[in-house]
DNA sequence: GCCAACGTTGGC
DNA sequence: GCCAACGTTGGC
């Protein structure tokens, strides 16, 4: 199983939007190197959640339901983007800040530090579970 | 609100 | 194929 991260802006959709909706399908982006990500992805597969721009934080845990599919909001190059279902799995218990993740040492590779823009991304194992211990 | 980083577009 | 211009993201 691997663990990623994904980013949202909660004025675009947040957490709580996720949680109320029981299920929600990742659509909208137009990345490369995100893409590339998704198409990794596997049912069963954990996402911490982080919202960025207002408040900067991991926030709960998504699970991957369905693997990558054609996304059906790219009008033009049909086939070219991908998205996948995501569904809540659980809340932090305390959100994780940016300020502490660049605090800890052992973060500094993760892709949230070092490529800033990039909105879906491998976490190692071992990441995943500092983060996951620092939230709970 | 500003700006750095980065990706994309289009002229040459 | 290069690079300037432009748009977007996201931290500060």
């Amino acid at each position: 199983m691997q663990h990623w991260l994904v980013k949202s802006e909660p004025e675009a959709y947040s957490w709580a939007n996720l949680v109320k909706d029981g299920r929600t399908m990742w659509d909208g982006v137009r990345n490369y190197q995100a893409r590339n990500n998704m198409q990794q992805m596997q049912p069963g597969d954990l996402v911490l959640f982080y919202h960025s721009v207002s408040e900067k934080a991991i926030v709960g845990i998504a699970k991957v339901d369905k693997p990558a599919y054609p996304d059906p909001t790219a009008a033009e190059d049909k086939g070219k983007w991908v998205v996948v279902d995501l569904i809540p799995f659980r809340d932090f218990k305390e959100p994780v800040t940016l300020e502490q993740i660049k605090k800890d040492e052992r973060l500094q590779d993760i892709a949230l530090l070092r490529q800033s823009r990039l909105s879906v991304m491998p976490l190692k194992p071992e990441e995943f579970d500092i983060l996951l211990a620092m939230g709970n």
